[in-house]
DNA sequence: ACCCGGAATTGGTATTGACCACTTGTCGGG
DNA sequence: CCCGACAAGTGGTCAATACCAATTCCGGGT
């Protein structure tokens, strides 16, 4: 884990606390601040101009740009979506480890910080083709004994309803395009910077309860 | 003009020396060859890869990559191109220049390094929106008495044959997928870094002189 | 002959310090 | 009252340096 990558994550938490066309503090100020270089910090905040939820204006200061837009919902899973495509769905299982919520992930879950998660990154294919990169986020408690061989090639939906009797009942989604970076161009098989859909989607259980977090990178 | 343009532009050189496959001299050698600190010839390197000109394995080194495909030829203008697709185009003169040749751009047109070129930005327009910035080198002794004005709307290479009695005869494309730059962007009203064309043209006049270089970026 | 380990080399990241270019707001002169 | 000059603050760029991480290569031990 980079210093840039933290210090990234630093400043999204502070800008989800601003509205829309507000500055952020002065690059000067936020690396006193967070204990970082100028330039490290304008590594960061360069990743999220290209994002878009940045803007610079020379002279004057960094603004926060582009509310993601939410999506009502279509729920589809990727193994329904793509098999609706009249392609044949895959997936590869990259990572699975268990971690602290962290603040960010916690409350998007409904967690405190300190509690575990379960993060899955898998890699989903299209005729064997990579299509996406996926980073899954679930409660630990939720899937005891959950295993990497688990969601090899396997819908994780229909998993947690058959293991573990957890149906979902809805979900928000938010789409917007980027570019993809170092870890997804070498995972999607494109260059570098590439254009890519982000999908972030929470989904919920019948109960209400948040169940998953997943980030999605779908190639252009 | 930055020194990062520069750099860049010294390192294309050095580049196109060299077969593809082969190792560029090292960040540290090429810095201090070049007079430049490392964080500069790095970003102007990081460019390099971004439009696909270099690869960097990280503990061995940076290699030339992708060469250019050289298209047989569709000897179109603009003009011609947009009629056949049924949209009007249009064309808006941003800058017309006066500069000598210098190394690269001499060797593409056949001209001695302190030629004198003239150097056309134009913007692209079909049905009146931004298509495609073009910047066009053509050789100072070819078009004496060439203004702005003349090239408002006009087709260049209908210009040439009118006034100077200049025909074309031949050309070789080259065309890649890029990035927008900055200048690019704001240009084409597209955001910062999407995806792009980029034609690269050397037009040939009967006489088989080299009659104009031009680089075109079309939005994607 | 083979294999393993360390040294040298390469790209990757971070710090510190400095200066430039643009924007904005303010203060003083007209 | 208005407008221009100026100063402060901002992002943009560059230099010099240090250390980390991956790769490569060569030599010594087996």
């Amino acid at each position: 884990m980079g210093k840039q990558d933290e210090i990234r994550e630093r400043v999204m938490e502070l800008i989800e606390a601003l509205e829309v066309g507000q500055a952020i503090p002065s690059e000067r100020r936020l690396c006193e601040q967070l204990g970082v270089s100028r330039l490290t910090l304008r590594a960061a905040l360069d990743d999220l101009v290209r994002e878009g939820h940045l803007t610079r204006r020379h002279g004057s200061g960094t603004y926060v740009s582009r509310p993601k837009i939410a999506q009502p919902l279509t729920l589809t899973s990727f193994s329904e979506d793509m098999r609706r495509r009249g392609m044949v769905p895959g997936s590869h299982t990259l990572e699975l480890a268990v971690m602290p919520a962290g603040a960010r992930l916690g409350r998007r879950l409904q967690l405190s910080p300190e509690d575990q998660v379960v993060r899955v990154k898998r890699l989903r294919l299209a005729d064997g083709e990579p299509m996406a990169l996926e980073v899954l986020h679930v409660p630990a408690a939720m899937v005891p004994g959950l295993t990497q061989a688990d969601l090899e090639n396997r819908s994780f939906y229909e998993l947690m309803e058959e293991r573990y009797g957890i149906h979902i009942a809805s979900a928000t989604q938010t789409i917007e395009p980027t570019v993809t970076s170092a870890e997804e161009s070498e995972a999607l098989g494109v260059p570098l910077h590439s254009p890519a859909f982000l999908f972030e989607r929470t989904t919920l259980t019948v109960s209400g309860r948040p169940m998953e977090f997943v980030r999605s990178f779908y190639r252009g």
